[in-house]
DNA sequence: TTATAATGTTAACCATAACTAACAAAAAGG
DNA sequence: CCTTTTTGTTAGTTATGGTTAACATTATAA
């Protein structure tokens, strides 16, 4: 299991590759507020676990296990901020804030029970959703919603 | 703000008050499992801290202001591992687990508005409850329930 | 095409929070 | 009371994850 701190860069990571097409190492310090330095030394350490290719001054990509995580990461934050914004109605700020911290703790059947609780608290309800983590977008609704608010 | 490591320790250190009525460090190492050494230092932090009053070889208390943040810590517990078990229907054991992660990121305000939820959800609603994270006993129920399960 | 700017890397350092090994103090038992 | 056991402390090490300062490389633009 890697650290929630190296999970971060795996996000960061996948979210700039949609938004940019591609990462660099300036643009992962700025969206996650630290220096290149440290940017430098995650990168080796998700090279060491197989989740980034990338060697000295090369570009960089994650490999289809980094992805995976990612999105699973992604998944488990759009759920946790649903919750808390739709059902707890928390402000949208706060809302965010408290999914970003929980977002890594989480195990993947916490999130699948979740998730299916969301769906049939906000009246989307259909109670053989077939939400899996796994899958592109969810087949019966929030899933994109929150996907397309956050990036 | 301190870190969850130290609240981890003023947590434990509460329980076992309660329960010994007294608190060593010996015993503080067992129900952390952690080494007497690591003990050591993180009461001398949280007496820089002003959590704990301690002086070398002497008894070991928590401060006010130590207690109030362990019973702060211990409610965010107990609310959300009442919402993992009986809400999403966790397994005990899971609902535990993921509890014990969570408790230390949440906001008061959080914790409060899913307690309020958790109280309406079981039907043990009362949309005045008046759970107040510092109040020593919820007017409406659960608390204390939750509380025994667990101490 | 070469000087300059932007980007990326390395080295050395700091803080947190754990550990082991060794030692000091206090408590318990003979 | 004095020896042994339990308890607590100190010192030194390790790992993670961040920093700054200095340097190397790549890209840009005159």
């Amino acid at each position: 299991m890697i650290s929630k701190a190296l999970e971060e860069y795996v996000k960061t990571m996948y979210v700039l590759k949609k938004q940019n097409g591609n990462i660099r190492v300036t643009d992962i310090a700025n969206k996650m507020d630290c220096t290149k330095p440290s940017v430098n030394k995650a990168l080796n350490n998700l090279k060491e676990e197989k989740l980034v290719n990338y060697e000295t001054y090369g570009t960089i990509e994650l490999t289809e296990e980094g992805e995976n995580l990612a999105k699973k990461i992604l998944e488990a934050y759009d759920i946790i901020y649903l919750f808390f914004k739709e059902v707890l109605n928390l402000e949208e700020e706060k809302a965010s804030k408290e999914a970003e911290k929980i977002k890594s703790t989480m195990t993947d059947e916490t999130v699948n029970k979740l998730a299916k609780y969301v769906h049939n608290v906000l009246g989307l309800s259909n109670l053989n959703c077939n939400y899996d983590i796994n899958e592109e977008r969810c087949r019966c609704c929030i899933r994109r919603t929150a996907r397309k608010e956050r990036i």
